[in-house]
DNA sequence: GAGAGAAATGTAAAGCTTTTCATTGCATAT
DNA sequence: ATATGCAATGAAAAGCTTTACATTTCTCTC
């Protein structure tokens, strides 16, 4: 860097106090004497002092440091989370570190390695595993874990702070929506296959048909990855090999969003021909063309709620091994309708 | 933290040398026999040593660490940049750190101190402005800047390394195209008043209507705020106010998301009645009805070569006072076409 | 086998802050 | 005037690493 940085020590003679002083006027003003208070903030307002945070962090063991590890953070549903863990985060004066992992174990293992190398005060995972490896240590360290909150997604066999939705009853409950409008056929289309989340939404749907006494039909369940592609492919497949479903739900709105797309190209209405329900309410599900019914998750709260647990668990050093499941609600829009009839 | 720390001392203990035997190790270990440096292997393997970061950034004075300021993360446009920015990053082992600033000054100001603070090596700035105050001093830092880099939007009167694209060329290319298609009457949306981009974009509309001689009409310009109610406000203030124009360009996607939207609304169709064109080429652009016509912007290549363009500067020290202008493509899509003969 | 030179290792300082403990200064009470 | 106590300040250690310089150990040559 080589700017000849400027330290409390020059605060301190050009304030003709020791550097106890300034330190003390900087973090604890009312220990000092008005008089030298004043001298000191001069002093500081003179040099353009900042306290060098690395220097700090070496002294209290605390960098005010949160990394958060993202899968992606091209993805518009991660960065919303991120706007919530940020707002809690500034507002306790912590910053947030993202580390975008790309799902490559070797990222997430060089932002693990930043929480163990003391750069970082704990940890969010909105990957859905923990870099562990196999010696149950956390990137080689022995017993303890770091502060951690995992979000979004359930992680068995580890009992860590967590907060969530309730996949499987969200994805109930839009597959029940679509099943009361009347629909008896009822495609989905998944996700990535080890995917947590597409398990359980998985899940949802098929509890859902067996509520109404709807056979379930391995046909009408196409692979996906949550891509606007893997929509359109799925809905294809799906057509290319039977009869016609009256509804699709897709495990999130991008790849409803290809599956509309993909049915209007065959010339298929939707709702008219076709019901589309997706999962998520991403920014655009409101505005494309029909707007999409799907699953809101307050994506925002869920961000400040991993937050607030994590400023808690930092400052009373207790783990609170809790569970919070937070709301989801279904965005009745245009997309879905009942089906035509007989 | 409270953990035990393991540190350089006990992993020196262990393998029977002395501390800088094992730093040596660590990062030069030519220098260091092949014997020892087994033991001192071992010796961290079985301690689960890493290095504390803050002591060696402390020493060394660097922390691998870029700050980009961003105004908003939730913008899927900023996000593939920082993919980009990310790549070139850890491929250079940096880190980057994200301030989300959401165009609030005191946020700018707390990260523009992380530099300060020497809890980062540089800043790469998306959002438009260098967080200086009065005294032309980074938040009270005399004269000398630290490693910036801006991008996307010129900042008038700063010589600073800068990556962009050409706005004015970009926006002049979408409006020719619909000239060229035969449009005669070309509303324009604008963004936000202040914002650098939305005179270029204005500009370059402007300047080819001129070239094709077509007056231009303040009728049809509509303000804007990049935000897809906005293209829809735009919209419907345009057709209230006068005759209907043929083709809309609009200076960024969303707004021309909304800018179809409400041309639907008004039973017209995209692009039978109404031409649409937006600017940016965001990831949904390919994937609404119909698909939009656009400026695609290589995002990702913003990011490496801005990234780039930093590791350079803190390497070779010296300010590479380079202004590097990114190529713009008009991607034709579906939103655009000749208007209706007479 | 001695000595020179190179290679390997060790010692200690420096980097900047926070904080404990000690000291100084001052006011009040005796 | 002296003692007592408190408030304000200072000196110095600690936090962990890197690295210049000093020292030891080895290797090779004569």
């Amino acid at each position: 860097m080589a700017n000849g940085a400027i330290t409390i020590e020059d605060v301190a003679r050009l304030a003709g106090v020791s550097i106890a002083t300034v330190s003390r006027t900087l973090h604890r003003p009312d220990i000092v004497s008005e008089k030298t208070r004043k001298r000191v903030e001069q002093a500081i307002e003179a040099t353009g002092y900042t306290t060098n945070a690395m220097a700090r962090s070496l002294r209290t063991m605390q960098t005010h440091v949160i990394v958060v590890l993202v899968p992606n953070i091209g993805n518009p549903f991660f960065s919303e989370i991120l706007l919530g863990i940020e707002a809690v985060a500034s507002a306790h004066g912590f910053n947030i570190l993202i580390g975008n992992t790309d799902n490559k174990p070797e990222r997430e293992k060089s932002f693990a390695a930043y929480v163990r190398g003391h750069q970082a005060d704990g940890m969010l995972l909105l990957n859905g595993h923990v870099p562990l490896d196999n010696g149950g240590r956390l990137q080689g360290r022995p017993a303890a874990l770091p502060p951690m909150v995992i979000m979004c997604e359930r992680i068995p066999g580890l009992s860590l702070p967590t907060v969530r939705i309730d996949n499987e009853g969200a994805a109930h409950l839009a597959t029940r929506h679509l099943i009361e409008l009347g629909h008896r056929s009822i495609a989905h289309i998944k996700g990535p296959e080890e995917n947590i989340l597409t398990k359980d939404r998985l899940a949802g749907y098929r509890r859902a048909l067996e509520e109404a006494g709807i056979p379930f039909e391995a046909r009408l369940v196409a692979p996906g990855d949550f891509s606007i592609p893997s929509g359109q492919r799925g809905v294809e497949r799906i057509l290319d090999e039977g009869p016609r479903p009256t509804a699709v739900f897709c495990s999130n709105d991008e790849m409803a969003m290809g599956a509309i797309v993909a049915l209007k190209q065959r010339g298929l209405s939707v709702p008219g021909d076709v019901s589309v329900v997706g999962f998520d309410d991403i920014q655009f599900a409101g505005s494309c063309d029909p707007p999409l019914t799907t699953i809101h998750q307050p994506r925002r709260h869920i961000g400040e709620t991993a937050m607030a647990l994590m400023v808690e668990l930092l400052e009373s050093g207790s783990v609170p091994e809790r569970e919070v499941v937070i709301e989801t609600e279904l965005l009745q829009r245009g997309s879905s309708g009942p089906p035509r009839g007989p």
